[in-house]
This record gives structure tokens, sequence and C-alpha cells, in this order.
DNA sequence: AAATTTTACTACAACGTTTTAGTGTTAATA
DNA sequence: TATTAACACTAAAACGTTGTAGTAAAATTT
């Protein structure tokens, strides 16, 4: 069994050549002549020869390894990210390393240094929610400073000069909102996170803009921050409850506009309950363009992010800075679009 | 900028000292008087020396990272064996190093090459459909040659001897049938796969024994087998008609068995497109206890796989594999049993 | 005072590659 | 025939560690 994987030394004492001839003739070198070369390839086939990877990173001082850390492993868009820098990064020969902060400060720092140490070319990351929380950024000004491009997504900060991918947030939900104004709708729920995610904040105020730009006047009534703490089971609850409050209030509204597909399938669910067709009675419109979107009935309209485009987008970004040495001065943002997938909430 | 890493031998010759010195005050290392200790950690500290892990990796030939193959990661029960992974792993020192075979055999090949070539000292891998269907394992046989420990999960073969991780999908198709068998319903819609794939083959033979043992005939017209083939949005269509045409051909059933929750959902929507109650008329279970399950209305109760459990599973018998020499010889199966989680569909 | 042990180091090989700078032969040129 | 060029190869350094073996000097024992 266990053949331990043959070496380039030992092609050659077996072969009676030294190990530069071995490690020539497999590259193909034209230093070495047609028989030699023959008999060693024939040889390492032979024996299954693999080159070691490891001991080539360290000659090189290259991995061909990108290191990602994000946030939540099961999440739509999260793996939607991996996905497309899984593509493009294998394609462009690089391996993807994975790591999870669990949206802990204290984990995203441990997973980057154990990173940093040496087994990653450059990092992708999207922030933790601790770490947007705290604003503390040492971690990764530290890695940057030892020379790894480190790439910035969905949960950026601008407290970091580096490359940074987000989705054009504001305007989505500008689109959003302005999508159900159109279909003739005026009081929008909207169903938001708190401000420190930049994600709600953003989400949050392209809703207004929009309200505004289509002179509605905004009711304080119709915006709910969810509390994202703990378990989302729990929080489901509660926002149900509080949806459910509005309702028996009697403030009322003929749409709504979730920042996730959670938060809507939350909303529907109220609906039903109470009866309220959809999308008769109520529209409906969300981000996250995920599965749930795709099989709750009625299928949610939603706000593509684009997440595997993203995902590919960062991917690029780095690899970039990895092989051209010049492009490590300037640093971009690159801006994804969002566009309105439409089903049949709406 | 870009302050490259500083080395022992640059620690070394800027203190004054031999290399061994410096390795040996880094690790505190008794040989080495204190004073020189602390001058030699003080000064790694203030320079921010990292150890290089690749320099160590090729001296101890060992990557202290594990590679995981999987069909595709945007995909609930995947992740979630990942998070497990992930978990144990990260908590055992050790990365992981995610790759996505899609379903297709070339690129599992692939995948796997690569990892073997040495940058993994062991692999975690869930077959490609198409391995399955060819059922030529010729790349797992070759790494598991070259002594790398080979885990197999969920999708396994009978034709590798090595440590595996399975589901008891038998039994629990069998425990879903039952349970809505003890709800009174006789007439049950299974919506299974095709039969290559192991998962539902099991699956649907639990589901035959559970109506055998209960007395009832099976029915070939309530069996549905669906052809997985491309887009799961196009199977959907598929699927959603066959349900349909069966209600309008009068084939009658009171009961739902989906061997995935997406299978569920649709016959969910032609349920209620046809205005027929759920649970009050038709109950429903399915396999996969994913977001589609919790975030639908009515939710449905599902078989619940314990996805993270098979991945922590997995992750500690390949480490176990690599920690301890001895443990080599012997292969192991184990079974993660199923447990229904009860929501409102039945 | 001589022999032994302890202390505090250093030298060097090894891990598996690639690459630069040789080194003999043989063949071609002056 | 002497010089140069081409050919086919080898030696050795380097990448950054660790660990084994070795070595002076100091401290201890006899």
């Amino acid at each position: 069994m266990n053949k331990k994987r043959i070496t380039l030394k030992e092609i050659a004492t077996e072969l009676g050549v030294s190990i530069s001839t071995v490690s020539k003739s497999l590259n193909n070198s034209p230093e070495i002549g047609e028989e030699t070369k023959k008999k060693v390839v024939a040889f390492a086939k032979a024996h299954q020869y693999r080159t070691n990877t490891i001991a080539l990173s360290l000659k090189n001082r290259k991995t061909k390894t990108i290191g990602v850390i994000i946030p939540e492993i099961v999440h739509y868009f999260f793996s939607n990210v991996i996905n497309g820098i899984e593509n493009y990064a294998s394609q462009q020969g690089y391996n993807v390393i994975i790591a999870v902060s669990n949206e802990s400060f204290e984990k995203e720092v441990l997973q980057m240094e154990a990173m940093a140490n040496g087994f990653i070319d450059g990092i992708i990351i999207s922030l933790a929610k601790e770490t947007l929380k705290k604003q503390d950024y040492y971690h990764l000004q530290e890695t940057m400073a030892m020379g790894i491009p480190v790439i910035l997504f969905d949960r950026v900060t601008s407290n970091l000069s580096c490359d940074k991918v987000v989705v054009d947030d504001k305007s989505g939900a500008e689109a959003a909102t302005t999508f159900l104004i159109n279909k003739g709708r005026k009081k929008i729920l909207l169903l938001s996170t708190q401000d420190y995610l930049n994600v709600g904040n953003h989400r949050t105020n392209g809703y207004l803009d929009a309200l505004k730009k289509n002179g509605i006047f905004p009711d304080n009534r119709l915006i709910i921050k969810c509390n994202d703490q703990r378990s989302s089971e729990e929080e489901m609850v509660v926002l149900e409850k509080q949806i459910e409050a509005l309702i028996d209030e009697g403030v009322d509204f003929d749409g709504v506009f979730a920042v996730n597909e959670i938060y809507l399938a939350a909303a529907l669910r109220v609906l039903r309950a109470k009866n309220i067709k959809v999308p008769e009675e109520v529209s409906m419109i969300c981000f996250t363009d995920g599965v749930i979107s795709r099989y709750t009935t009625p299928r949610l309209t939603t706000v593509s992010q684009h997440a595997k485009e993203m995902g590919i987008t960062s991917a690029e970004l780095l690899i970039e800075k990895l092989e051209d040495e010049s492009s490590m001065e300037k640093t971009i943002t690159k801006i994804i679009q969002c566009s309105i997938v439409e089903r049949e909430s709406t």
C-alpha cells in the first residue's frame, strides 16, 4: 500500500544521474539529451512521480492558494460568492482555502493570522458583524503591511485602503422601492436591519430616497429595523409579532420591501394568516435572490445581488494583484449593480 | 509598506547569534539562557516574526490542511457538512481547503489530483453524480495508494475500502413514511430520484418497506422518480406538471413524502393551486431540513440528516487517521441516524 | 588540581525543488 | 593543430525551519 511518493532524488539515484538532470528532464529543458529525457520521463511516469507543491511553494514564495474568510457558510449569498471565487480561481490554477468567522471578531482575527502565516498568497474577506461594530481593523492592516493583498467584499469599511467589491445596495433598494411604487403602491412597509450594518443602512437610504423622489412622505411606523442578534428562528418570531401588531393597530400598507428574503418570508406568513392576498392586496419584494424566493408560494420578486459575479470579480481583482506586481499600487472599488428578478409576489 | 516578513536568519544576523539559537529561543527551549531568550523574543515580537508554515510543512511532511471535495457548494446539505468539518478542523488546528466537482467526473479527478500533489494531509469527499454513474474510482484508489487517507461521506460506494460516513437513508425514509401512516394516511405519494443515486434508491426502499410493514400495497402511479438532470428550475416545472396530471387523472393521495425539500415545495405549490389544504387533506414530509422547510407556509415537517454532525464525524475520522498511524489499518463506517423535525405540514 | 558535568550556545543536515554556475567531452572552426 | 563552440550533464546554493550532534567555557565534583 502506502507507497510513499517518490522524489527527484530517488529517481536520480535509481537512474544513476544527478537530481538536476531529473528535474530538467521532467521540465523538458533543452539542456538534456533526448535519450536521458525519455528514460527519466518514463521512469517518473511508471512510479507516478508527482512534484511536491510544498517544496515549490517554499522556493517560489507563492502558494497559488487564496484564502477566503466569510461570516457564515450556510448562507445563500456567501456560498454563492464562494462558488464564484472557486470557479475563477481554480480555472486560474489557484486553490481556495475557506475559513468561517461566525460573525465573531475574535475568530476572524484568529483565522486571518492563521492564513497570514504563510499558507496563502492573498485574502478575500467579508467582515464579521462584530468587527464592523467594533471598528477594529488592526488584523487587516497588519496582513496588508506584510505585503499580502486583501480584497474586501460586501461587508466593507472605508477605514481600510484596499480593493473592494460591493453591491450597489442603495440604488438596488431604490429600484426595488420604485418598482413597488410603479405598481401603484404608496404605503410600503420596510423590513430592515440595525444601522451599524452598512448593508441595512444603505438599503434603508435607498428606500427613503425612492419615496422622496416620488413625493411620498415616509411613515415611521412603516419602518421596522430588526434586531439581528442570535438565532434567526427567534428573530422571526419577534418580527412576525411586530408585523401582526401593526396590522392589528390598523396601520395600513400595500407593499413590503424586505432587506432579505427571510424577513419577507416572515411577512408573507403573517399576511397569509390574516388572509391578505399577495400580490393583489400587498405587493412584495426583497433582497437576496435565494432558494426561499424561488420555492415559496407565491415565488418572491427579488433584487439579485449577483453573488457569484461578486465572487468572480473579487477573485479577478486578487489574482491580478498577485500576478502583476505593479497593480499593487492602486486600489480600486468595483460596484456590482443589482437587478430585479420579477416573480409572483408583485 | 510591503515589509517582507522577517526570517530566523535575519533575526540571527541582526542579533549576532546563530539561527538555531533564535529558533530555540522562540520555541522556549531550555537549552538557551534566559537573557538571550528574552532578547530574541522581544526582537521577534517587535518585528512581527511569524513562523513560515510552508517551511514547516516541508520539514514535517504534513500540512495540517485537509481537503474537502463536494459536488456543489450552494446547497444546504453540503454547506452544512462543510460547516461541521470547518468547525472541528479549525478547533484541532487544521485548515480546510474546498474544491467543488460540480457533479462532474472530470473535475473531480482534476481537483483530487491537485490536492494529492502535496497540499493536503487527507481528503473528505462526497462523490459526484457522474462518478457514481460511471463507477470509476481510479483517482480515489490512486490517492489512497499514496498513503493519503480518504473519507467518503453521503455519496459513497462499496467499491472503495476506506472510512465512510453515511446517513441511514433507508430507515429515515421508513420513519418518515411511517410517520405519515401513523397520522392515518394510506395513499402516500413518493417523490424520489433516479435509482443510480444510492441516496434516492435507499429512500425509495425505506418508503416501500414502511408500506409493506403496515400492510399497504404500493401503487406505482404514486411513485414519481424525477430526472435530476440540468437546472433544478426546469426540473421543477416538469415535476409540477406530473403532480398536476396525477390529480387531474383522479389519482388520489393523502400524503406526500419527498426525497428533498425542493420536490416537496413543488408539490405544495400544486396543492395550493388546486386549493387542497395542507396538512388537513394532505400531510407532507421530506428529507433535507433546510431553509425552505423553515420558511415556507406552512413550514415543512422534515427528516433531518444532521449534516453538521456528518461533517464533524468525517473530520474526526480523518484527523484520527492523520494523528494516529495505527488507525490507518482498519476502515470503519459511521452511520448517522436521521430524526424527524415536526412542523406544520403534518 | 584534575576530571567531570553542566551551561549556553553553534554547525549542519534534512525536507524537495529549481536554477545558476560550472565541467568535461566531443564537434566545429580558424 | 590549436582554439572555440556546442552538448550533456553535475554541483551546489537557496527557500525557512527544526533537531541532532558537537564545542568551548564555566561550574561542580573528586
